[in-house]
RNA sequence: GGAGAGAUGGCAGAGUGGUCGAAUGCGUCGGUCUUGAAAACCGAAGAGCCGCAAGGUUCCGGGGGUUCGAAUCCCUCUCUCUCCGCCA
């Protein structure tokens, strides 16, 4: 969320930053309610300063025993309450509208965030590795998984629906073995601690990382006891903060495996075959809780780890940083990580590096001491490090052979018993 | 799910309807003392909002009520603890 105060000051360049992201918000009405809002504040506190003095003057007269004068003084700040009744109840209304309204205004991207129209405005920034190349025709994972009986999508869409797979056999294992790995190397290599959270979150979690309001379509949702299933472990790690006032000095990084749930409306089709968009998925994610001056540094940092898990095994990447009409709602600055998979011969996005600033925390509330212990917010972060089922496309289908066997790459097969191929 | 008890500052823990933003202890920070440290002693220190500022205002789990005035009285919700039931 962004601070009143900012946009108040900053009203030009919010509205530019709206439109570089294609965004709307009405942000004219919002200023004209702020402003009521603190004159109605300002009316009611000066009220409240009268009442103030005049009971401390009551409590005097009765103790003086002028009951006569203390009944007279009660009545007239009796009025005064009425009216504070009413302005209470106008600022009520008016913080509730200026929190409907900023809870839907994204963040601000940094200044050397490319401005663009959409996704195809994204600069790469980086590539890793080398494209690999078959002396057969590579198949796309779909047959791989099938003819291997790696995934039962069919059994999936009967018992929950589609978009639902089943991992069986040795692809249930190389998704544990993957998590493990993963986790293994971000605790042990990079300095996190790994959490095990809930995986549904209430509303005032959602609300926290940005998730709600305005995205509410796009997760799932339990009506009688009010949770939603995470559609990210940033949600639950995150908010695991909230409200808190947490010592940043040295940053606080986080690490989950959680399943990952989302609605994805609409998203059907065969441009997202196979395991290429679901409805669950598994991921782990990276958080960071960083001191404001730390962030973009933690950033680069942090997109290193994500890289990290590639480069170890051994897949070709690109890194793109994303444009403002193509950046997330809550974040400031981010990175993209993409893996080639020649099946599909599509690069497959497997991981979002984003700093949120202090976007995420002013919704949380989340704070740190300033070096003169005064509170002020956090910056937060994430990445993905990484999702899990287009990375295991883009290691099926790169490290596929031509009998029809996959190679597992090297750093994974102490989690698969010593297995060297999936066949 | 049933019964009971509770929720106060970083933590522990007092609190009479007005003098309570709140005793006290611990912890934290600064100082004195010391070669240095410990101990002792002295001192400092909550958060939000409004305001250029001075300052004002609100906050004792959340919401509502009574009252001129509520941490204190009433209602309600949430959470925690204990016991019972159920259960991987």
């Amino acid at each position: 969320m962004l601070d009143i105060k900012f946009i108040r000051e900053n009203t030009d360049l919010v509205k530019t930053a709206l439109l570089n992201r294609n965004a709307e918000a009405n942000v004219d009405e919002l200023l004209e309610i702020d402003l009521q809002r603190r004159t109605s504040i300002q009316e009611a506190e000066g009220l409240k300063t009268e009442r103030n003095v005049s009971s401390k003057n009551i409590g005097a007269l009765m103790g003086q025993k002028k009951f006569t004068e203390a009944e007279a003084a009660k009545e007239a700040v009796r009025k005064i309450g009425e009216r504070i009744s009413v302005l209470n109840e106008q600022i009520r209304e008016l913080d509730e509208r200026i929190r409907d309204i900023v809870l839907c205004i994204p963040n601000m991207p940094v200044a050397t965030v490319p401005i663009g129209k959409d996704e195809t405005d994204n600069p790469v920034l980086r590539e890793w590795g080398e494209l690999k190349t078959f002396d057969f025709e590579p198949k796309p994972h779909w047959d791989i998984c099938e003819k291997l009986k790696l995934v039962d999508f069919e059994r999936g869409a009967k018992i929950t629906g589609s978009g639902f797979p089943v991992y069986t056999g040795q692809g249930a294992k190389l998704q544990r073995a993957l998590i493990s790995c993963m986790l293994d190397l971000h605790t042990a290599d990079h300095g996190y601690t790994e959490i095990e959270p809930p995986f549904v979150c209430n509303a005032d979690s959602m609300t926290g990382t940005g998730q709600l309001p305005k995205f509410a379509e796009d997760m799932y949702h339990i009506p009688g006891d009010e949770l939603y299933p995470v559609p990210t472990a940033e949600v639950p790690l995150t908010n695991l903060y909230r409200e808190e006032i947490i010592d940043v000095k040295n940053p606080i990084k986080l690490t989950a495996y959680t399943p990952c749930f989302r609605r994805e409306a609409g998203a059907a089709g065969s441009t997202n075959r196979g395991l290429l968009r679901l409805h669950q998925f598994d991921k782990v994610e990276m958080v960071n809780f960083v001191e404001p001056e730390q962030s973009a540094e933690q950033h680069e940092i942090l997109i290193g780890e994500a890289e990290n898990v590639l480069q170890l095994l051994g897949l070709h990447y690109r890194v793109i940083e994303l444009c403002t009409a193509d950046i997330g709602f809550s974040a400031a600055k981010c990175y993209d990580i993409e893996l080639w998979a020649p099946g599909v011969e599509r690069w497959l996005e497997v991981s979002s590096v984003s700093n949120f600033g202090d976007y995420q925390a002013r919704r949380a509330r989340i704070r740190c001491r300033d070096e003169n212990g005064k509170p002020q917010f956090v910056h937060t972060l994430n990445g993905s490090g990484v999702a899990l089922p287009r990375l295991v496309v883009a290691i099926i289908e790169n490290n596929q052979n031509a009998d029809g066997s996959v190679t597992i790459p090297q750093i994974l097969r102490p989690y698969m018993g010593g297995l060297e191929k999936l066949a």
